[in-house]
DNA sequence: GTCTATAATAGGATAGAC
DNA sequence: GTCTATCCTATTATAGAC
C-alpha cells in the first residue's frame, strides 16, 4: 500500500494546522484566536499558513466543514440503520452523544459555528458544504420525527420546533464548559456521566417530567 | 421626585455605553468587539470609555452582571410566587421564555458567558456578582425540582441533569440566530412563535415525545 | 467628563529568497 | 513548502490639555 495513497493516517502539514485550529477554535472562538498562536502551535511561521489557506475565515471554514461532515457521515449512517422510529431516534441520540464525547471539540465547534455567522463572508465553499451537511442532518431526523408520528409511535410534536429542543438537550450541555461541569458537580464527558446523560434524555422523551397521574 | 433618585429612566453615559456594548457582545462576542467601534456608536471618543471602565474585560464583566442580575431578579420572583411545583416549573418556564424575547439580547449574551470565560480575568466583582446570580437561580430551580419530585408530582430526575436540560431548552433556541431561524423557516421571536415554543416545552414536560402505551 | 495625541503591541496578509 | 522581512491597519490603554 503506497503512502501516497494511505490518506487516512497521513500527518500533512495541512492536518496539523487544521487540528490546532480546531483545539484553539473550540476554546475560544474565531476572533480570539491569532494566526501568530497557531502557528506557532504547529511548530511553523505565520506565513506558513497562508500557504495551506487563503486567510483565517477560509481556514475556519474548513475546521468547521470538517467536523460538520464528518458528524453528518456517522449520523446519517446512524439513521439510515432499521428499526422502528422510536429504536432509530434512541440509537441516534446515543449516537450522537458518543461521537461528541470522542470528540471534545465537536459539541463547542458546532455551537459556536451557529454564532459566529457574521464572521465569515457566506460564500466560502466550506462554509457552503459544512452548512448543507448540518441541514441535511435536520431533514433526516425531521424526516424520522414525521414518520414516528404517522405510525402513532410519536405523539403530536411542532417538528421543527423539536428539533431545536434535541439540539438544545443534546449539544449544549457538551459544549456548556465550565458551567456544565459546575452544575454537575463533575465532567460530563466522564464515561459515568455520559451514560446518565443517554439515561435521562431516553427517560425525558418516554415520559416528560411531570409524573403520570 | 428628584432627577437625582429616580434612576430608572436616567441616560447616563456609563448606561448608554453599557446598552451599546450590550447589542455588540450579543452580536459578535467579546473578541470581535472594538472600543473604537463601540465608542463611535456612543458618540464618544475612545478614550472617554476608560473614565467608565477600567478596561474592556471590566466593561464585558459590567454588562454580563446586569443581564445576569435582572435575570435573577425576576426569575427568582417568579419562582417566590405560590402554587404547586408542577404550576411554579411552568411559571418559571413562562417567564424566562418572556424574558429572553422581551430581551433578544439575552440569550446570547448568557451562553456566551458561558463559552468566554477564559477571556476575564476572573476576580472581577462584576463577574463574582454575575456567578452568584445564576449559581442562585440553578439552584432555585434545583429546589424547585427536589420539591416536586418529594411530592410525587415529578418522576424521579437526576436535578443536576435536568437543570442542564431545561438550560439547554430554553436559552440555547432564544441564543441560535440564524440557526433557528433557518430550521424553524421562522423567527423564533415573533409572538406566535413564542406561544408555540411554549407550548411545546410544556408538553415535553407532561407527557415527553414518545406517545403513551 | 470628554477630548487629542500617542504609545506599544498585535492583528491579518503579501513579496520574494531559499 | 517554509522562511524572513515588511506593510498596513487595528487593537487596548495611557498622558495630559481643556
Amino acid at each position: 500500500m503506497p503512502a501516497s495513497t494511505a490518506a487516512s493516517a497521513e500527518h500533512t502539514s495541512r492536518d496539523k494546522i487544521l487540528d490546532a485550529a480546531e483545539a484553539l477554535f473550540a476554546k475560544r472562538g474565531y476572533a480570539a484566536v491569532g494566526l501568530r498562536e497557531l502557528a506557532e502551535l504547529v511548530g511553523l511561521g505565520k506565513s506558513s499558513l497562508f500557504h495551506h489557506f487563503r486567510n483565517k475565515a477560509q481556514l475556519y471554514a474548513a475546521v468547521t466543514a470538517r467536523i460538520l461532515v464528518s458528524i453528518e457521515a456517522r449520523l446519517v449512517r446512524s439513521l439510515a440503520t432499521g428499526g422502528d422510529p422510536v429504536v432509530r431516534l434512541e440509537r441516534w441520540l446515543d449516537d450522537l452523544i458518543d461521537l461528541l464525547t470522542e470528540n471534545p471539540t465537536y459539541a463547542r465547534v458546532l455551537l459556536r459555528s451557529l454564532f459566529e455567522d457574521d464572521d465569515l463572508p457566506g460564500d466560502l465553499p466550506e462554509e457552503i458544504e459544512g452548512h448543507r451537511a448540518i441541514a441535511d442532518m435536520m431533514a433526516a431526523v425531521g424526516g424520522l420525527l414525521r414518520e414516528g408520528m404517522g405510525a402513532g409511535l410519536f405523539r403530536a410534536v411542532h417538528v421543527n420546533h423539536f428539533l431545536l429542543t434535541l439540539v438544545g438537550i443534546i449539544v449544549f450541555p457538551f459544549a456548556s464548559g465550565e458551567f456544565g461541569a459546575e452544575v454537575l458537580g463533575k465532567d460530563l464527558f466522564d464515561a459515568t456521566e455520559v451514560r446518565r446523560r443517554k439515561r435521562e434524555v431516553r427517560a425525558l422523551l418516554r415520559s416528560g417530567l411531570v409524573a403520570s397521574r
